[in-house]
DNA sequence: ATGTGTATGTTATTTTTTTAACACTTTTGG
DNA sequence: CCAAAAGTGTTAAAAAAATAACATACACAT
């Protein structure tokens, strides 16, 4: 039985990725069926919060056999809506925009790219991957027109928020941001801050906590406050 | 007193950059302390769990006034490890590679980005960002030759697990991963997989259930299985 | 058929994480 | 100098999450 109101725990939502890489990946092996403990040993999850993380959404699995390689890729795919056609654009032609454009995740989740808005008149008009830059003053008409429902945001951290504002206002329902300044929006509209470095940081702290550990040196810089 | 021999928690871990990311924007205004409730507004965090977290690492704050920004700001700087120097080399010089040797985050967190590696014969020899492609065929030598802490892998998915396994016999110590594909390294080789469509899955997750919230409909596709 | 092995879905237990409460220190203002 | 206010660091309680345990169902071999 596939239902549940109440809204996923985030927790869970947080590991749905993690589950759809790699059963997506094993859709190109001849392997039908997978256990719960195979699949912790891909993960790395343990095999009973796998079965639990499951069970949330239903019962999927076969006594005796495990979890049809293909029906539980499927069921990923419900659970986390990709069989549900998006319209995202990109504000933002710079280079981390043109990756985006580049980015090959999109259709297999659901999401298409309709079109790429700038303000710099050099890139206006300019054609990446087949689809046209166009000026972002037209920004406001375009959602209205198309119905698009995320907008990804590559801007420079100063124009952020005042874009933010107008994508808002326009009617956008979702904002996946990659500018690392911290947005402000109304509570009905989903923020997905991708925090680009995000994984240098974590890989710093734990390089230093390691260095910490191996040279049992006690840290303790003390600032100069009153 | 800041020191603890204990591992950090993941979870305390993952809202550092959060703190980090918000204090250094503090910089720039003219507050001079903020307390544990207006970190909480401003991060989402409750101000409880924002002292729990901080004192976890040594007692920062000054009763009655709050915690000084500056301070602070240098604390987490030491706690995340980005007053040491990391060496930082790129492997794949495509759309997303490019996109981050532009990225401005390195030198704030203390790393240098030395070196792009590219198996591609067009790209090897270009200069980008002032720093020019090498020939990948040059990896071990120069990994070994720079004492290269951490390699950012941008390579195609067919690619990767080679790449990796080269790293690793290099001497590397971290790698961060943004080719989504699940890598294999030894116990004590860091991997921060930078799932890039993160942020696309859980939108897609939470719209989707404003979907079913919305229509109540009973959702249960079920998949053939015997 | 019958017994053994496998692996789920779920319940019980333990552990971790978060929130709430508060004692205590410092500041401020009569 | 004393009282009130602010806001920390910490302890206690509650909630959430993860693990372990297990009853059940199914497959398969004898």
């Amino acid at each position: 039985m596939g239902k549940e109101l109440d809204k996923i725990p985030d927790i869970i939502i947080s590991r749905l990725p993690v589950y759809y890489q790699h059963l997506k990946r094993l859709q190109n092996s001849t392997k039908e069926y997978i256990s719960s403990e195979e699949l912790a040993e891909l993960t790395g999850f343990s095999s009973s919060l796998i079965r639990k993380d499951l069970s949330y959404f239903g019962t999927f699995g076969r006594k005796s056999y495990g979890y049809d390689v293909f029906c539980l890729f499927q069921q990923i795919n419900i659970i986390m809506g990709f069989n549900y056609k998006k319209k995202l654009i990109l504000i933002g032609g710079g280079h981390l925009g043109q990756a985006l454009v580049y980015n090959k995740g999109y259709a297999e989740r659901g999401y298409k790219l309709v079109s790429i808005f700038d303000k710099n008149p050099k890139l206006i008009g300019l054609v990446i991957n087949d689809i046209e830059v166009q000026s972002i003053t037209n920004l406001e008409q375009f959602i209205e027109d198309n119905k698009v429902d995320v907008a990804a945001l590559a801007v420079p951290g100063a124009a952020a928020q005042k874009i933010t504002d107008r994508l808002v206002a326009a009617g956008i329902k979702a904002i996946w941001d990659f500018t690392e300044v911290p947005l402000q929006v109304p509570e009905d509209i989903l923020l997905e801050e991708q925090l680009i470095n995000e994984g240098l940081c974590k890989l710093s702290v734990k390089m230093n906590q390691r260095r910490i550990n191996d040279s049992e040196i006690t840290e303790d810089l003390n600032c100069e406050q009153k």
